[in-house]
DNA sequence: TCTCACACCTTTGAAGTGG
DNA sequence: CCACTTCAAAGGTGTGAGA
């Protein structure tokens, strides 16, 4: 057997049990007979043994000469199963020794300080389609996102791995309609449809890896199905939304709870979701610019052109006829813009009025490879530079290119050009999301908004989920779909953790929602913070970073002081960050802000606000968890799904029998080790 | 406002071919 | 073997009728 001995740890315990053992030899976990089949009461901290007394796991507690062969024993792949009775469960101790870490280890081996600076692909498409309002059609059977969503890095280690992230948020709390060819509020938002981040494929990868490609979120797709299996975001239709991508230094996705988070935002890439287009100019640039739409294009021989003629044909019969019958009528605005005239706007999209767009990026869907070829095969004279610098050079860039940068803390969307966004129907104004009204019912699992750990919400976060199918993808993620699904068939495993009360917790919330609680606990953390209930928007990168324990001291803790009384919090050594867009905030917004956070903190989260702009976290963000039940569901599913690759946001689908295993292996060793299998008829996909 | 079937298109990968 | 071409299937589009 083989124990891997890169699994994170607990923060705030001194030694923390990972119940997500990596594994690779199978499930030859020889706990069950080194420990006589019974399970420790309390395997942690310290090991209770079969055969009375416990050992410790702190440091000394174990005999150095003992535990350094024990585990020099277990590195080298001994089978426990060949131990008796103290050895065997001296072994064991050493096993999980050798998964334990004291927290130290949590930092870096090497501190090599990387500066992400991240690049928006097609900049001058999304703000072509922004200053219209981009539209973006939300399916049942879910749809890409056009533009698609590309991003250059630049400024990471190249030998440390990093896990890329997206995800999209709402904007902010309004409904919107389109009237008189514009966006307008009508009025409230409706409830939140759960989070869900979208892991990019190739995740983990080394910084040189990211950095010597266009990382393409095109897989990336939109759904309003609230049920939606398949992993794609959830969106509510005529609301507004922000994309938002994230840096995650780790080499696992297991790690990825407690690692930082950067995260960028880029507002001209904000958008609408419909369902049915409602701008044409929307619309056209669309068909214009996305290659699967080719058919629909004036210049083409598809059904748009045929339309067209026959539009035409009968709009000239028609006026023949009238100038017959009324000679003097003359209608010099009839003719071939006459029939586009039905559709209402004031301007035709039946010729394309932006003919230039053509420049931009017929190519746009191409693989991630296509990174030199953004602008497009007949792109002869397209823009210089396609992508856009947000944090190059450091502070602030009070002259940003780019128009949509011009979005702050506290200001209104810019106003577009044309057919935009109405100023003041758009609202970012964090103070008031801290304060109001934004702790509704965002999709909240019924059954979670009572937990104490959620009380500090309201009743209220920003459900996160990580279905299976997001991580079905190389590398380190490979197994993770399972591990996830894993974790929450089996009612979650927890990890040590310092008080009952936060025990009981975690068991009611693992039972309710599934992830393991420690794992949910910095999956909310990370996600949760990084989502104000509108979206946290940020038009600056900021980093943060959760920490399991802020749970423990979330309950009796006041959140201010939190952070500061952990000590793995404390270990961690502010990150300096820039801030990729100028971003001018007012003291009394950034203690708005702080207070806000603070109760995050006070929602079982810490924080730690590493930014140097003096930003606080985002406002209102409270860690919150919505086990999606596709998340089990998909485990129960995977066999039949995967195989037959039906899966379409899980682009490398394969290998689904083995993660099943590994799956049903983890399973059993969270049985076997944590002690926590209180519910025997909880479903197992796989016995081994 | 939403859903669905549809035609049209690109993408992808397997199969075939030739060196 | 490798490179290239061909082909078909899969999948991504907006459309427009109907609910």
């Amino acid at each position: 057997m083989s124990f891997l001995m890169r699994d994170p740890v607990i923060p705030g315990t001194s030694m923390a049990y990972h119940p997500f053992l990596p594994h690779r030899g199978g499930p030859d976990f020889a706990m069950s007979a080194m420990l006589g089949g019974h399970q420790p009461p309390h395997f942690f901290p310290g090991l209770a043994l079969p055969h009375g007394g416990s050992l410790s796991l702190q440091p000394g507690g174990l005999g150095k000469p003992l535990m350094d062969q024990l585990l020099g024993a277990a590195e080298s792949g001994l089978h426990f199963s060949s131990l008796q009775g103290h050895q065997a469960a001296a072994a064991a101790a050493a096993a999980a020794a050798a998964h334990l870490r004291p927290l130290k280890s949590l930092e870096p081996e090497e501190e090599v300080e990387d500066d992400p600076k991240v690049h928006l692909e097609a900049k001058e498409l999304w703000e072509l389609f922004h200053k219209r309002g981009t539209e973006m059609v939300i399916t049942k059977s879910g749809r890409r996102m056009f533009p698609p969503f590309k991003v250059r890095c630049s400024g990471l280690d190249k030998k440390a791995k990093y896990i890329l992230l997206m995800d999209i948020v709402a904007a902010d709390d309004c409904r919107y309609k389109f009237h008189n060819s514009r966006w307008m509020v009508a009025g409230k938002a409706d409830p939140e449809m759960p989070k869900r981040m979208y892991i990019h494929p190739d995740s983990p990868a080394t910084g040189e890896q990211w950095m010597a490609k266009v990382v393409n979120f095109h897989k990336l797709k939109l759904t309003n199905n609230i049920s939606d299996k398949h992993g794609f975001t959830i969106l509510n239709s005529m609301h507004k939304y922000q994309p938002r991508f994230h840096i995650v230094r780790a080499n696992d996705i297991l790690k990825l709870p407690y690692s930082t988070f950067r995260t960028y935002v880029f507002p001209e890439t904000d958008f609408i979701a419909v369902t049915a287009y409602q701008n044409d100019k929307i619309t056209q640039l669309k068909i214009d610019h996305n290659p699967f739409a080719k058919g629909f294009r004036d210049t083409g021989n598809g059904r748009r052109e045929k339309r067209k003629q026959l539009a035409l044909q009968s709009m000239r019969s028609y006026s023949e006829e009238q100038q017959k019958k009324e000679p003097g009528a003359s209608d010099d605005s009839s003719g071939e813009q006459a029939p586009f005239k039905g559709f209402g706007r004031a301007s035709s999209p039946a010729v394309s009025s932006v003919p230039h767009l053509k420049d931009f990026c017929e190519s746009d869907e191409d693989s991630e490879e296509d990174d030199k070829d953004v602008h497009g095969r007949d792109g002869a004279d397209s823009i210089s530079k396609i992508s856009t610098t947000t944090d190059e050079g450091r502070g602030p860039r009070h002259t940003s290119p780019s128009k949509g940068h011009a979005l702050c803390h506290g200001d209104p969307t810019p106003p577009p050009a044309e057919g935009g966004y109405i100023p003041l129907s758009v609202h970012t104004d964090p103070p008031h999301m801290a304060h109001h009204g934004h702790m509704h019912s965002f999709g909240f699992p019924p059954g979670l908004s009572g937990q104490p750990f959620f009380n500090h919400l309201g009743g209220a976060a920003h459900p996160f989920l990580l279905h299976p199918g997001q991580f079905n993808m190389g590398g380190a993620f490979s197994n993770m779909g399972p591990l996830l699904a894993a974790a929450v068939s089996s009612g979650g495993a927890m990890s040590a953790m310092d008080t009952a009360s936060l025990a009981s917790t975690a068991q009611s919330l693992g039972g309710a929602a599934g992830l393991p609680f420690h794992l949910q606990q910095h999956v909310l953390a990370s996600q949760g913070l990084a989502m104000s209930p509108f979206g946290g928007l940020f038009p600056y990168h900021y980093n943060y970073m959760a920490a399991a324990a802020a749970a423990s001291s979330a309950a009796a803790a006041a959140a201010s002081s939190s952070v500061h009384r952990h000590p793995f919090l404390n270990a961690v050594r502010p990150r300096l960050r820039y801030n990729p867009y100028s971003l001018p905030v007012n003291m009394s917004d950034s203690a708005a802000l702080l207070q806000a956070g603070g109760s995050m903190v006070g929602a079982g989260a810490e924080l730690l606000m590493t930014k140097t702009d003096g930003l606080a976290p985002s406002p209102g963000s409270s860690g919150a968890l919505l086990l999606d039940s596709c998340a089990s569901e998909a485990t129960s599913r995977s066999s039949t799904r995967s195989s037959s690759g039906s899966v379409s946001a899980s682009p490398k689908a394969g290998g689904c029998s083995e993660k099943e295993s590994a799956a049903s292996e983890l399973q059993s060793i969270q049985r076997l080790v944590s002690g926590l299998d209180s519910n025997p008829d909880r479903p197992r996909s796989v016995s081994p």
